[in-house]
Parts: structure tokens; sequence; C-alpha cells
DNA sequence: CTTCGTACTGGCTTACATCA
DNA sequence: GTGATGTAAGCCAGTACGAA
């Protein structure tokens, strides 16, 4: 692998946001020199008309580009000659269909986010309504924590006993949440587990 | 008029050669 | 051997332009 190639595998497998980690200058959004039309310089290919290539050429070029997204300079002669073509013409093409992959890249990855995005959005929801309904439970069970405690209270005040049995319910009934706050403290300051913070952009 | 495909421009990197 | 410099080739983003 040489050394270009081995900066492409760095790179994602789209390119994105690529070429600014190599040229961040160029990233930086300069303004760009205003090209001169040219009506066929001496370089031009487009001194004759410019013409679509054949579907032949076409599947041709294809089925390398499925091989191989980079055109080494020797494939490049040899399928310029295949095809009856400029050398020029083929990197052009290859150049040109390597923009087109990525973009629809880009679109399919974004087809992708927004489905898992979607998906968050429910969760969130089933979450929420979750929280809600455990809290109903919770007032239930301490209204009912209250009524044992008055019942008991009123048989025997001042009992030592009384305030360790209320312990021992508290701890029965709240047991499985670790206390209220813990239970709770999700639903009410967003996601704080390490590593989902990100599920605080969907908040 | 819009979209798509082909070709070009300019900025940039990399590899290689040459020279002091 | 080594660093500086020049050059060719290739890549990309952006753009021009002809054809459908």
């Amino acid at each position: 692998m040489n050394k270009q190639e081995d900066q492409m595998a760095l790179i994602s497998p789209l390119y994105s946001g690529v070429y600014s980690q190599i040229a961040p200058q160029q990233a930086e959004s300069k303004p760009r020199r205003r090209r001169k039309k040219n009506k066929g310089g001496e370089n031009s290919l487009s001194g004759f008309r410019k013409r679509k290539l054949t579907q032949e050429q076409v599947d041709v070029l294809e089925l390398n580009f499925g091989n191989e997204h980079k055109l080494e300079s020797e494939k490049k002669e040899r399928l310029a000659s295949e095809l009856g073509l400029d050398p020029r013409q083929v990197a052009v093409w290859f150049q040109n269909r390597r923009t087109r992959w990525k973009n629809k890249k880009i679109v399919e990855e974004l087809s992708k986010l927004q489905s898992a995005h979607d998906g968050f959005v429910l969760e969130k929801c089933r979450l929420e309504s979750e929280v809600i309904k455990l809290k109903e439970k919770l007032c239930e069970a301490e209204k009912e924590i209250q009524r044992l405690r008055e019942r008991v209270d009123g048989g025997a005040s001042n009992s030592p006993i009384s305030s360790l049995t209320m312990e021992a319910m508290d701890t029965h009934l709240l047991g499985e949440f670790g206390g209220y706050e813990e239970a709770f403290y999700m639903a009410d300051n967003s996601y704080n587990i390490p590593g989902m913070e990100w599920m605080n952009l969907f908040m």
C-alpha cells in the first residue's frame, strides 16, 4: 500500500469530510478563483463536442469501478485503448464516478441516521410513559406507607419498634430502586450514563 | 427550466529526481 | 547522506456546459 492509499484508508469509507483532514487550508472556505470559460484549449477534450459515452463504454468502466475505485495509470491506459477513449477521459470518468458514489453514500447514510433517530424518539416516548406509570405506583406506595405508619403509631406511639418497622418497610418497598432519587434521577435529569451523553441530543 | 453526465480549473499532496 | 527545490501526476471541490 502506498502512502496515498494509506491516507485514503484512514479516511472514512465515504471520504466524508475527508479532504479537510488532508488539506485543511483548502477546507477553510477561501474564495475560489472563478474559472475562465474555455471553448477548447490545447489540453482540452472539449475541443471536439462533448459527447456521451456509449452504453458499452460505461458498462466496462462501471465494471472496473466496481472492482477498484482508484485508477492506476497502467489500468487507465489499458482501459482507454480498450474503449477507444482518451486516457484523460477515463481519469475524468473515474473522478466523477467517485463523486457520484460518495454523494450516494452520504444520502444512504443520512437515511440510516434518520431512521435510527426515529427509533430513539419512539423509545424515548415509551420510557417517558413508563416513568409516569412508575411515579404513580410510587405515589400509591407512599400513601400505603403513610396509612400503615398511622395505624402503627396509633397503637404504640413512641415505640422503638415502629420506626424500625417503617425502615424495614421502606427498604422492602423501595429496595429495588435503591431509593427515590436514584430511581427517578434519569427521568428528571436527562441521560447522564457514561457513553449515553449523545442521547441528550435528542432531548 | 431542470437534471445529469462529462470536462475543466485551481488548490493541494505525494513521489521522485536533481543539486548544493 | 541530507535538506532544499523543482516537477509530474493524481486527488478533490467546485464549476461550466451540452444533451436529454
